[in-house]
This record gives structure tokens, C-alpha cells and sequence, in this order.
DNA sequence: CGGCTTCTTGAATCTAGTCAAACTGCGTGG
DNA sequence: CCACGCAGTTTGACTAGATTCAAGAAGCCG
């Protein structure tokens, strides 16, 4: 335990399983928390998936990456939700802190064991798997059939649905890029359609790191495909 | 049971949950044989999900639709794979059939009950909804992140690997617009890609609904992004 | 054989990407 | 406290890749 923080790990990118530790009572029973920086690594693609993880406060952004560096960003992760179940063999993608960020993680046996005796552990984990078909496939038809405009609608509407507002203002965490990676835009499109959102009057930015939605409704319209005129 | 065929059912589009049955063993308990044909469609987005389905023969194609029209496919489910898995509610999306297609259907309760105390159920749906995550994410990064020839190679790399081969030839029951629908191209750019693949040797197309694949290995670097000269 | 649907090809347009420069906010150090 | 540097963001000009609109070819069914 000696020396585990070096003077570089708050640039930190190695694969980090193992940190500052606290043990905790969940329900998945007793879990370890992990605090991560910005940009710390959970867990890398390639990396044997030994454990999965639920978010206790921050934001995980996971991604698959191309070899020529293009990168995809699967899901931002937010309090409550879980990260990181694989059935079998290694991790699929990469999950990064975006800011300081805590979660506790579960050994995956612990789960396998459990998972077969006990129906709510079961049902829990079918929700979250369910949970994760579904937001996978409305990803789809966004980035499949979606115009750069409506895929920030969409964006900005799954954050009010899923974020709670300081003070009339959503926090925007993110970065530009990593908002690009998500909708499968880039950068300089989300930048300039936040914008023209600006413009329009849908939304204000206080700071490039907090949004207010000023007509949720024209948003919601938006992010559906149902404003044609939505250059 | 009488006229249970109307004269109009080759063109139907009408929601089909009874149609001409067979009872059937298999690993999930007793299922009854759904028959469909060309365009008939098993399940409709909105209809209460009752049901899940194992595609014993044809191609099933799953697709969400935006009130404008416009239709992303999430997946073409071939012999062998499950469909139409919720966890409660509706259906999130539609599935018709694209060839003469047979299904064994499942009533959903079935499984909930079996699932709490059978491991082997369990761990087979854990595997079908694990698989269908892997899926997803994949599908994720070549919509959001490939270009349009690089989509082509990764649509025809995945075909050869999910069907077999007919002296040489893979099926491709799907029309053009189909795959442009699944890989969020236009109809047109599919077939002028399928046009350029042929003239670069990677492809040949004996007919439309017919590949050869001449070279793989070259489709295969093509679908990771390794072609930078993919025009 | 004729009519219909599907597919292919062409030409023009347009949306979003790329490259590049300027701006902003922030932390550091003089 | 202000100047500097840096990272992230915004904006501009141009380009490119894919879509759209449109016409022609090919296969398929009756």
C-alpha cells in the first residue's frame, strides 16, 4: 500500500482496478468504491472484465476506439447506473472518468453465484441489460437517421430526462469532443449547433459546461424530426 | 379456425401473433411454429409484447420507425437467433419477415416462471441479452464512425460470417433499401457501392440478391478502417 | 410479352467535415 | 495583480462525401 499515488496520476491513464479503497453495503452486496480523476481509466478494451461497477457520483464516458484513432462513445454513465457487465472474456470498450468520479465495484463471480439463487439479483441485473438494449437501440436511429441538428436535441433532451438542474441550468460535464464522439458528429458541428440552438432560442449557454433549456417542448419536437426546417 | 387466410395475406401487414401452428420441443420448453411470409409482419412497435421468438428458417428484419418516415433496422435475425426479448411492456420496435420465414414463439411468462429456477434458461437468455449488447455496439461505431464503403465491408464481413455459403455465394435476401436502412446510407449509395466493391475486385455479384466474396481478407481490413484510400 | 418493382447510374445539391485562425477562460508564475 | 501560456471552444472558408432528384436498365410475375 505504500506509494500507490504517484505525483503523475492526476494526468493519470493507466488501467486503474485498484485504489483508494472503502467497503460498502449495495445491493449487490459488498462493494469496493474507487475514486477516478479526470481522464483516469476504469478499465481498458482488452483488459480481462473481472469486475462491474455502479456509479456512485461523476461521470464515465465509454467508448470504443478504431485503430486510425476514430472513436465512439457508447454511453455517458451518471449516478445509479451500472457499467461494465460482460458475460464472458474481455472488456469490449474503454470507460474514462470526465470528472472526479466515484464507483463501486463488485467482483463479477460475486455476481454469477448470487445471480443463481436469488430471484432479485437476477431480475435486477435483467433490468439493467434490458435497460441497455433499449438505450442502444434509440442510439441507433440517432446515429443512423438523425440530422446534426436533431441529434443535439436529442443530446440535450436525454440530459434533462436524466440529469437533475442546478438552479435552471444543466451541467454539460463534457467535453465538445466527447459530445461529437456520442451523436457521431465533429466537434466544430456541436459547437456550432449549440449555437445556432443558442440562436434560436432553444437553449442558453451560461458557460460551455452548462446548458439552460429554454422551450423543452421545441427541444423534444426537435430531437423526434418533427421541425423539417432544422438546417 | 376457419377461413383464418385471407385471400390478401401474401401482401399483409397486418399484426400476425396466430397464424398456421406447430407445436415444437426446444431449449426454452414448448413453442408454437409461426409461418410468414415476404413482408408479413410478426410484431408491431406499440403492441403489448406477450411473446418472444426463435427464428427457425428466413430473415427477420427489426426497425424502428420516426413519424416522418424515416426507419433505421437494428438487426436482421437469422436461423438460430431470438427476437422480440422485452422486459415489460411494449415492443420498442417492428419485425417482419423478409423471405418466407418460420418462428417458434414462446408466451413470455414461460420464461419468468422457468428463469427463477432453471440456471440453464437463465444463463441461455443472460447470453442472447449479452450478445445483443455486443451487437449494439458494434452497430454503434459503424454507424457513427464509418464511412460508406467501410459500412459495406462491415455489412458483408458480418454476413459471411453469420450464413452459410451457397456453392461459393452468399444470399442476400434483403433489398438495397433494407441495407441502406441498417446502415444508415441512402438506397442509392449502397447500390453504387456495391458497384464500386465489384469493380475493385473485393465482390462479384452473380444478381442482386446474390454475393461472392473474392477477396476477404481486403473486405475484412476495409470494414476496420484500414483502407484509407476508400473513396 | 408487358407492366411493375427493384436496381443502377448520372448530375446537381447540400450537409457536415476539414483545416485554420481567433477567442475565452483558467491556472501558473513572474 | 497582471501577463503569459495552454486547452478548449467558437467561428470562418472551403471541401468532400453522401443525398436527392431523375432517368434508364434489369429482372420478375402474371
Amino acid at each position: 500500500m505504500l506509494a500507490m499515488h504517484s505525483a503523475a496520476e492526476s494526468k493519470a491513464r493507466r488501467t486503474n482496478e485498484a485504489n483508494s479503497k472503502e467497503e460498502t453495503e449495495a445491493p449487490f452486496g459488498l462493494g469496493v468504491v474507487l475514486r477516478l480523476k479526470p481522464n483516469e481509466t476504469l478499465f481498458s478494451e482488452g483488459d480481462a472484465a473481472a469486475s462491474f461497477y455502479q456509479i456512485k457520483e461523476g461521470v464515465i464516458r465509454s467508448f470504443r476506439m478504431m485503430i486510425d484513432g476514430r472513436r465512439q462513445i457508447i454511453s455517458f454513465s451518471q449516478p445509479g447506473d451500472y457499467l461494465g457487465l460482460e458475460w464472458e472474456g474481455d472488456r469490449a470498450m474503454t470507460a474514462e472518468a470526465i470528472i472526479d468520479t466515484a464507483v463501486v465495484s463488485y467482483p463479477r463471480r460475486h455476481l454469477e453465484g448470487r445471480a443463481t439463487a436469488d430471484v432479485r439479483v437476477q431480475n435486477r441485473m435483467m433490468a439493467v441489460l434490458f435497460g441497455g438494449l433499449h438505450n442502444a437501440q434509440e442510439h441507433l436511429v440517432m446515429l443512423g437517421r438523425q440530422t446534426a441538428m436533431e441529434k443535439l436535441g436529442w443530446f440535450l433532451v436525454r440530459l434533462a430526462r436524466s440529469s437533475r438542474m442546478n438552479n435552471g441550468a444543466l451541467a454539460l460535464p463534457m467535453n465538445r469532443t466527447d459530445i461529437a464522439d456520442y451523436l457521431g458528429l465533429s466537434m466544430e458541428t456541436v459547437s456550432r449547433g449549440f449555437s445556432l440552438l443558442t440562436r434560436e432560442g432553444y437553449i442558453a449557454l451560461p458557460d460551455a459546461h452548462q446548458v439552460c433549456i429554454r422551450n423543452f417542448k421545441r427541444l423534444d419536437a426537435l430531437a423526434r424530426g418533427e421541425v423539417p426546417t432544422a438546417h
